[in-house]
DNA sequence: TGACAACTCGTACAAATGTACGATATTATA
DNA sequence: TATAATATCGTACATTTGTACGAGTTGTCA
């Protein structure tokens, strides 16, 4: 894993990244597989952004057979921490508090990560 | 406030969105003044997203005197509930709760809002 | 009422984005 | 060893995005 500046990741590249970081080794085919039945997109698409993303040195890939294997080559938490800061940034100019509380109102968390999240809120409150 | 099925909105267009809403009304200097120090963009590119945004449809705008005065046309909560929706499934592949595991974990949450945050998981604990 | 300042509007334009075809190369397989 | 699959690679292309200039308009103030 490495170094800094890297290009800024476009929505469609970052859904193939994260499918990336989750087989830790995919090939254009096996990121296929993973995106939702609801994604309509074409292999060679897929293809293209896999290529790209590793232009940008978010990617690199390893030959096996006649398919190539891609692997990410950052840190997944940097990419988060990059996107996640960004996001807030421009929907609720850099405070988090209201991000949070949207999550807790309306997003899917179910009671059982609620009391994982409440622990984890324990432990950083002091 | 208006119907569905508006055009995506580039990051850009968000963060001007964002002040927008939080100034309710807003002439094209508002918005320049708003905006962070950091971000360098002229008065024209201001300008210009806003009337992108109108195109859009997520604003509308009256005459006062010789500036337009620019207001939101689409509910924030359902803007915010489609960006954020969208950001999690692209980052997170849909699952929420990573991210409030990382906004506890690494987001710029003090303890007030932590004890506030915590009533409310309380609340909707049961 | 004339000059100035502040605005909007049309337009521009390179780069990024999303999406994909077709030609070529490689690999199994029959 | 042909043949059928399956991959990659080069390329394409319409849009969108980010950013901004300059011309023309309108309100303001001396």
């Amino acid at each position: 894993m490495v170094r800094r500046k890297l290009p800024a990741l476009s929505p469609a590249e970052t859904e193939i990244l994260r499918i990336v970081w989750q087989l830790e080794k995919a090939t254009v085919r096996d990121v296929c597989n993973r995106l939702p039945a609801k994604r309509k997109i074409t292999y060679a698409t897929v293809q293209t952004l896999l290529r790209r993303l590793e232009k940008k040195g978010y990617i690199r890939h390893s030959v096996r057979g006649k398919a190539h294997v891609f692997f990410a080559s950052v840190e997944r938490g940097e990419v988060i921490k990059r996107s996640v800061s960004g996001f807030i940034d421009r929907l609720f100019g850099g405070d988090a508090v209201p991000l949070m509380q949207y999550l807790a109102e309306h997003g899917e968390i179910g009671d059982d990560d609620i009391e994982k999240l409440r622990q984890l809120i324990n432990k950083n409150k002091r």
